[in-house]
DNA sequence: CTATCATGTTACTGACCGGTACGTTGCAGG
DNA sequence: CCTGCAACGTACCGGTCAGTAACATGATAG
């Protein structure tokens, strides 16, 4: 009467399925030179076809929401072809967020780069366009977030891609703290960190007028504060 | 060769299955008085065993990620002891959040109640409580935030009631914040949001030594500065 | 003792899950 | 032209998904 329990439970990943190949840092795909003249539409690869479907419905849906059929389904493809260019679904979810990962960091280099030596105005900048995204209607918050919150075991393919991108990004904004000359940089870095992620999700979750519009201003304050100290 | 596209997407939640009862906020269970002298244990009902299974792993695993089956294999139940009691499994989810809700009202007006007049007070004890059960290495953040970011459909009986939970919260922010005297109360009560879905988001995502710890101290420099102005 | 009724059970449904064995097609190089 | 080979599709696997029909049990009320 008291819960059984004695079943096992796992919080680590455990692969299943084959061993092949991977695509975003694929090896050999499209590599040098078709021939001088080829390229007015050389056939589009499948594997392409259903990374570009996979990344569009595991965002706006999420990844345990889609079955391996309405991808291939919409991208106009059969199974073994996803199978034979992406090991796992578990393993094409991690491309999609490989994908997201350089996509983020284009975005976030490209408000550092636009204010040189003023970390301040970099965050401002970025958290601006972040509040601003969250504002759009079909907003869903940040994949990678999404994916760890949808995998919580440890070690998934999904999962291990999202740690290291939130790893990095904790990284560089405890260095951007510093940088300020933050008393406590790091408190400071994490708090942005907080806010950041704080709107990705309030932003999927109270949609159009939600906080996460105040983003940049609060993070202006919070920087403020931790400045004058 | 476009994506075809042609196949309907849905946004918005449409139910299956029956239409019948509910649990939290239930209507006539263990009613009055079984009799003066019957309660050395009258036997746990099915569906209180079901729905604390239920609690257990939705929360730790994902609500998507666990079926009905492994549900009632645990409670040691069958499934249509679950489907009496409850109309669908989205509908035993809103009976956990909505459970979850409750407990989460508890912790909060604790808080609240330790510091009465003081919501500067009040906002940072109960940070500091939310900050420390962050750094619990089985911690798995906010089960409302969490199913949110599980079902993006609108209309999702999960989903509503944890709208419901984060309209209410941002709005008892925004009061206190206002209570504070703040200048801009509105934005210092959604900054305090922020922060703390973000402590929930990063508590899961860090683990223990995350930036999450911060999040009290780091909600206090926000409204210091807010203060300020 | 018997009728009632809530709660338990076994056994099943069709759809979908991720994944695969194997045959077919089309194109390049000889 | 034929061969070889990679890229594709057909058809299927066992398992699991949420949900249900039909029956058994056990306590209570008359």
């Amino acid at each position: 009467m008291l819960l059984t329990g004695t079943l096992q439970e796992r919080d680590t990943y455990v692969p299943t399925g084959n061993i092949v190949n991977q695509l975003i840092g694929r090896p050999g795909m499209k590599s040098i030179e078709p021939t001088i003249k080829a390229n007015d539409a050389p056939p589009p690869r499948a594997a392409e076809r259903i990374l570009q479907v996979a990344r569009d419905l595991f965002y706006r849906q999420g990844i345990r929401a889609i079955g391996v059929d309405e991808i291939v389904r919409r991208a106009g493809v059969t199974k073994p072809s996803l199978y034979r260019s992406f090991p796992s679904k578990d393993e094409l979810a991690a491309s999609y967020l490989r994908h997201y990962d350089l996509e983020f960091w284009e975005r976030f280099d490209e408000a550092v780069n636009a204010h040189p030596g003023d970390p301040r105005a970099q965050i401002v900048a970025f958290l601006t366009r972040v509040g601003k995204r969250t504002q759009r209607p079909d907003y869903r918050g940040c994949g990678m977030t999404n994916a760890a919150v949808e995998y919580p075991e440890h070690g998934h393919p999904a999962r291990v891609v999202s740690e290291a991108n939130k790893q990095e990004l904790r990284r560089r904004l405890r260095a951007m703290a510093a940088e300020m000359g933050a008393g406590d940089a790091d408190t400071l870095g994490d708090g942005l960190l907080l806010l950041i992620e704080g709107a990705y999700i309030s932003g999927q979750l109270f949609g159009v007028g939600g906080p996460a519009k105040s983003v940049a201003r609060n993070a202006d304050l919070l920087i403020e504060a931790s400045l004058k100290k």
